[in-house]
DNA sequence: AACTATTTATAAGA
DNA sequence: TTCTTATAAATAGTT
């Protein structure tokens, strides 16, 4: 905005980049308090640098106390009627999908590093069957594999001997159903 | 910043003050869209309005995830330099997890509505890495007793017949292993 | 919602 | 970083 027009794309020089971010930052923070002063708004503005360091401002109460009021808000008004897929562009849908592996991993981290207990059952259940739909396709392939060579064992025991009341598996069950009922679910 | 300068508090024409909100509003959300582009920053900006309007920004990914990372940042931080493992309390875990489980359901949909091919090779990778740590744990019991019958039924042919050339699964190898090199591993 | 006179923000240079 | 300054942007008050 001075001395010469800004192009909006990232600026390529290390060193620029750096100064323009601290001088940005800067006038961002200093237009967010601004409009929160004068308007009686309460803004929460977090800013992480490109090499992960956070910068935040929360002009009323906490950062805490605003990002609970701003889930209970969006929660209350997007859980059925506003979120439609939208069709993301390319981009876009990479950067969701790239968070939303963070996440994931996050999760896993909480699961398995002591916060398991505070998940009620309903929620677990919610969550296995996410993982269960998931991992469907990965593991039917294996799956087949597996019960074919039960099948196969299955066979030869009844070719060779008159073993009729051991029956491990449903036999009048095709192999889907199997999945569903005898393994995908406890 | 024009016409006269403006004093830093409340604006107490409403009118005045509504019609500075907008204008103000969209400078804000532009000037943080700005130093996203061009520093390579994360920003994320909620605006509550004084009646309780939300406006809102988040320049990568979704508002959710960069919530996320924000609270994983300063626990981080706050556990390790700060103070010593503070015990979340149970309200802020039990919304970090839901949030997380939410998260979980909207990468399925994406995962199976079509988006799955934006997803490099080594982001499903990860994916999957992520995926079968946690099945694992959900899945061994139910594998066991698949194992323990099929064990039965491979005895009971052993018994019966001389069949030595149908090994279908490698017998001097240990559980955990067949799991992680059989079924585990595609 | 437009228009401008001014104030502010800030890019480039030191 | 910080300061300086020319200039671009934002916007307060007005229409």
């Amino acid at each position: 905005m001075a001395r010469g027009k800004v192009q909006l794309k990232r600026i390529e020089n290390p060193v620029h980049r750096q100064v323009t971010f601290c001088k940005r930052r800067a006038g961002l923070l200093k237009k967010a308090k601004e409009l929160s002063v004068l308007c009686d708004a309460e803004i929460g503005l977090v800013i992480f640098s490109a090499h992960g360091k956070l910068y935040e401002l929360a002009t009323k109460g906490t950062m805490q106390g605003l990002i609970e009021k701003y889930l209970k808000f969006t929660r209350g008004t997007q859980s059925e009627a506003i979120t439609e897929p939208r069709p993301l562009d390319a981009k876009e849908e990479t950067d969701v999908l790239k968070q939303e592996i963070e996440t994931l991993q996050k999760g896993i981290r909480y699961l398995f590093g002591g916060g398991l207990g505070t998940l009620k059952m309903d929620e677990l259940q919610v969550l296995e069957k996410n993982l269960e739909n998931w991992m469907y396709h990965v593991r039917t392939m294996k799956m087949n594999i597996m019960l074919q060579e039960i099948q196969a064992l299955r066979d030869k025991v009844l070719e060779n001997t008159s073993v009729t009341n051991f029956v491990p598996f449903a036999t009048d069950t095709s192999y889907p159903l199997i999945i569903q009922d005898g393994i995908f679910q406890l």
